[in-house]
DNA sequence: TATGAATGAGCATTCATTCAT
DNA sequence: TATGAATGAATGCTCATTCAT
């Protein structure tokens, strides 16, 4: 009889948006962000299209939201490979990324085909310049304290390799040899002396 | 008034596909594959849509064409760049890569579009897969000469450096420390005494 | 905590109804009709959408409310420029048009605008039909005591003026020029010697 | 075999378009803009929704091709009623008016319907504009000849009298007294002495 | 070979209306 | 009485594709 509580409201507004968030990331992430249409993500979140208007102005805003999550979910990982140990630190954030590779690739994928909408979506531009900025830094510093004379120079390129790596073993899945590359990027750069 | 020439006939349709191809390059390397309609390609070549289909069932096999004829360029652009001297054909492979990403960064954008569009068609992965490989033998081959212990490794790595080099500069554009990149590389890799 | 009374109920409910006519009128008479959504209603009313379902059961029977509403006001308004005196009567019903053609243009335009909308619901018809035939009346009586020869004649001309009036002042706004009409009009029907 | 010519393309495009139109007004005439869509009119002018959209860009552009064709045959009509005798011409234009009011109310409704959406509909309003300085000069014309000493007033007056005539003929339907008010008006401005 | 009129499924988005609380 | 989350049909519009000529 008497209407639901703020607080009420406020859990169903969550739990609706969870699950849209999540059926558009696997959608996108399978599809591409075109190729996913808002029809497709209502009927995968188990809600009517009208409903997801009432959490998302318009499709852009569901990507931001894709992007933030993503980006705190990453944030979160990094701060957790964090050790008082350089050389640790480095190995631990190899690691990582090919676990990820392995295990996640549709983050990645995700990541690439937003990228790509970087003239389109005009949001997406500016998280991507300041992660990357900010995923230099943090290398550098650690190539800093291991002693790498040209640190920033060395850092770029391995942020790039990253994104390389990334982009070679989402188009190959499978064929791409992502257990020597981890091998070899350790034994590179963590291995020194 | 006279039928024409099967010769003559061949010769047409050549033409109109490659005023086709071009176009259909042009437009998708600007704007992406999904922004890019048929009408938009058949009028900037100047034929009729209907004739389009004449010569491309969909506009898929339109973007498949195009792939292969972006990778059958490269070829030809690398074979040019071969040196007797491994570290001087290494720096023109570096030289002509800087340049391209900074002078036709469109086809970069091109290539990484479609990759990622077609990456469920397997032929697109095999035909990727076949490219990544011959650039990685080649690369390998000059690194070996070049006295480098795992060649192959650190072929690899700079392969899949070119793409994240070529996938960030895509994003950040003038962002993008291009030469700073172009010179650090340059003496990583052939500086050697 | 303690239950309301029937009566204190009943004024809640008048309240209520009052704030969402009032709210409707302006947002309606502003923007049109179809521009006017019932979700913008109920906010500009400050109460929850589906309260308004509890006392109009359809958008349609919104805009019936209104229109009986300012209809009424209207009946209202002419009884206060009633005047012994058949020619200042007059007067003053011409300056009280044009002075709310000046002040409230939306009041016409809600007029003008819902008449149009449901001018197949008969309600709407038989409503309009006696309120014409009223003014009709009112100003033939005026025209007979000022010596009209064909009263009922002019009377429907005045009346219909007025529509005309309305309806292309609505349309040139500032380009309309209501003085001179105002002017013209108390000089033809209200100085006769 | 061979592509239709031009000319059997334009006579093609013009009878879709003819097609379109005739339903278009139809259909606003009688419902009005906004409860009037797109698909009702593709499937009232038996052609697909898509290819409405080859002839027409907006929905809007059909209003603006709707209004022009009815104002050019207003137009041509108007020159048709010229009569070398003012008195003749004014009577007319009466005739006309009440003809047209009985034979095509959709004419009137459309242009009501229409110039109250001139907020929304920007075209709407320089026609209107226009249109009403036309009518009101020209009759101002005819008064002049006539003898009127303000000629422009009562030109309004008159003008202003044909929409308010139409409106209340609108709504009321067979409930006006089109036949009153025509020899009413006749009588009041034709049979001067 | 070549044209472009025509199609229709699909898209993002809006909104009156319902209903569990 | 009152709320607002949820629905789903409808809307304007786009576009790959077909086909008569």
């Amino acid at each position: 009889m008497s209407p639901r509580t703020p607080a009420q409201n406020e859990e169903i507004r969550l739990a609706s948006q969870e699950k849209i968030l999540r059926a558009a990331f696997e959608l996108i992430a399978q599809n591409g962000y075109e190729s996913t249409s808002i029809a497709m993500i209502a009927k995968k979140a188990g809600v009517s299209k009208g409903l997801l208007y009432n959490y998302f102005d318009k499709k852009e805003d569901l990507v931001r939201a894709l992007l933030e999550a993503a980006m705190r979910e990453g944030d979160v990982m990094l701060r957790e490979l964090m050790d008082d140990d350089a050389s640790a630190t480095l190995k631990n954030i190899f690691q990582w990324f090919f676990r990820e590779m392995r295990e996640q690739p549709h983050h990645w994928r995700l990541m690439a085909e937003l990228s790509l909408k970087i003239d389109n979506l005009n949001i997406v531009r500016k998280f991507a310049l300041g992660k990357l900025n900010e995923y230099v830094g943090l290398m550098e510093n650690l190539l800093t304290r291991l002693g790498y004379e040209n640190a920033l120079g060395e850092a770029r390129l391995i942020v790039a390799l990253f994104d390389g790596i990334g982009f070679e073993a989402l188009i190959l899945k499978k064929d791409y040899p992502l257990d020597e590359m981890e091998a070899y990027l350790i034994t590179k750069y963590c291995q020194e002396k």
